[in-house]
DNA sequence: TTGTAGGCGTTATCAA
DNA sequence: TTGATAACGCCTACAA
């Protein structure tokens, strides 16, 4: 058996044009420990020296330039040196060297986004936006994340930075950091994404938080609740201060006591953070736990919902839960969720728009875009 | 109001060290429409040309060749004097140009990932190995997102070897695709991640499903289940097919009837197909209704587990629910998903080594990794 | 239509 | 310790 499939091999890479083969050394090993199991093939290394335009020229017996305009300016040639031209490129393997493209045109074709944290489903669909928007300009959008650790946030933005990237979109650990205003002072068009500054000296798209705090408040209120946990953190996360500061102006313009307006505070925004706030809840007398929360993202409000769920209370006839974000996941819950909206392909589409204006160069103004969050009431809160 | 915004502005760009403020032309509107709002400001744009190690050798009054070194090698140069050079840099906006270094020393230091679908939860944690394994080794990982379609999919590949990435990993469309070993035969070291080939003409890391699917089953006979439903799709995806014959061998070994393995087709892997596949679940008479079901992802088994919930039934009493990958949100259901995982971010992390391996040079050896699925038994299957 | 020369920004080598 | 020079691969003039 294993004879076979050497031998399938060996034609393969023939195929494939591999020229040692001969002197191919194929070992074939199986070995299994640790619940891992590997093969090993040796393979004919391919000659790594670069194919140059020079090659090419050299094996297609033409001038350097001649090769150059095959690519560039195709109808400049006669068919017949372009095919041999060609010919030869692919005989040859070669691969143009983007770097030296670069360094010559002084401008790259990619778009880059700096993702806070890749694991969180909005993030990734506002990347989905800006992939769609960057293509229909032809370029490529290249992504890295942060995992909100500001040693790796400023590795990628140095390296955006030094490869001359067209437009560097990014999610900051921080959105008032210099550093990003050090980049853009540099020359590099640089957007804040789903985060703004308080003054306008960086473009930057985000969402109404004020007022999607607001929303959530005044629809719950709606509901007939009079007693609403807010549950979210840090509390120094610029979007989790402003959705509370959203949800108690509302709550107050209702002529509301602010005691009743309890604040949940949490580590962070994930899952299990929305479980162990749930557990805080249960925990509560049942006169004084509230009839609604509004959690100031989805996550949380699935982890809610999970563990309350568990101990017993239904929703939303014990507690209604309000989300906030809509991920793909609310729809999608035991009991589908009730959330405040942001749109977020959109807010990606918007982003990489602002970027590629701003790179077009010409006199730039920075542009601030706020969008407008949207209810979108389910079970949930519905009942 | 905006007089006071507008002067803060201006301190803080001087502060940033804007020197033609001056002559900036300072307007401010805000308008609204169709629920956004946007602020203007017009900024001093930089003058763009970029600064060259030669503009720093001017300003600081020293040779090219010396600015070069307080880089590269700054203990060659006297405290003094490399002072005067840092102090240039950041006068003048100094940014180190990666395409002309790259092109000189002919090697990029970023290892990148083309992902199948970032929005899947799976591939993210994938990346974050690939991203952790870099990090010890000085690389930057840059990520794109071929969205499952083949067009993007060859368009980044193209771009990745143009930039001679140290290595392309890559979860392809299409395992099988020669535009694959190509690129490998060009001399870029490419590892196929979550994929395998029958032959190995290709690093590729992966996990074995057909073991998988066999653990599955048996985990599912042990708890005493006689009729079972296998759901999942498309059938051609070679997840779902090796999943789909561990778990039918396992079935026979076990002495049963195949008929009563039940085979459920989606027509894909998301939340969504686990609904629908539920709706055809209860529609069954309860004498014909399998008492488990074994989805071929975790999604799907979400999306199973909500729908059966939400028409009355409960899980395990009623149907026991099995996963496939142990994504977080598993855990975190409102009834906790058993599943097979799979150890994603080893996946990541084997990946990028193989690749920095190969990258290395000396002779190489293709190596076929195949991780060993585990699994996880929570209250979805154990009651 | 094809060939030649110069330069993009960086680094390494060698000479001062 | 510092400075001059050549090369990396490509592209664009301009010349033949």
């Amino acid at each position: 058996m294993w004879e076979t499939g050497v031998t399938q091999i060996l034609r393969k890479w023939r195929e494939q044009g591999h020229t040692r083969l001969d002197c191919a050394k194929i070992v074939s090993t199986r070995t299994s420990r640790g619940g891992l199991d590997q093969w090993r093939w040796t393979v004919p290394t391919s000659a790594n020296r670069s194919v140059s335009v020079k090659d090419v020229a050299a094996a297609a017996g033409v001038s350097l330039g001649t090769v150059s305009n095959v690519l560039n300016k195709p109808d400049r040639v006669s068919e017949a040196t372009r095919q041999r031209v060609l010919a030869a490129m692919t005989d040859l393997g070669f691969v143009r060297n983007e770097s030296a493209r670069q360094l010559r045109s002084g401008v790259s074709r990619t778009l880059a986004y700096l993702m806070l944290d890749a694991s969180n489903p909005f993030f990734t669909d506002v990347a989905a936006g800006i992939e769609t928007e960057a293509e229909t300009h032809g370029l490529t959008v290249v992504l890295c994340n942060s995992g909100s650790r500001g040693a790796r946030e400023q590795a990628h933005l140095e390296l955006f930075e030094q490869q001359r990237v067209q437009g560097l979109l990014v999610t900051p650990v921080d959105p008032d950091s210099p550093t990003l205003d050090a980049v853009a002072r540099r020359g590099t068009p640089v957007v804040i994404v789903d985060r703004t500054r308080d003054d306008d000296s960086l473009c930057s798209v985000a969402v109404d938080d004020v007022l999607g705090g607001r929303i959530g408040i005044e629809h719950l209120l709606d509901r007939g609740h009079r007693r609403v946990a807010f549950i979210g953190g840090p509390a120094d996360l610029g979007q989790v201060r402003d959705r509370l500061e959203g949800a108690r102006s509302a709550w107050s313009d209702a002529g509301l006591d602010p005691e009743d307006l309890l604040t949940l505070r949490t580590e962070d925004l994930r899952v299990a953070d929305g479980r162990e706030a749930g557990q805080r809840l249960v925990g509560l007398p049942a006169s004084r736990r509230p009839t609604a929360a509004f959690c100031v993202n989805d996550l949380i409000a699935l982890g809610l919902l999970q563990q309350i769920t568990q101990a017993g209370l239904r929703t939303p006839d014990d507690l209604a839960i309000l989300g906030y974000d809509d991920i793909d996941y609310a729809a999608a819950a035991a009991v589908p969720l009730s959330s405040v909206r942001q749109p977020r392909q959109q807010l990606g589409r918007t982003a990489a728009d602002l970027a590629m204006t701003e790179a077009a160069g010409g006199p730039h103004t920075h542009r601030r875009v706020l969008f407008t969050p949207e209810l979108v009431a389910r079970a949930s809160t519905l009942g």
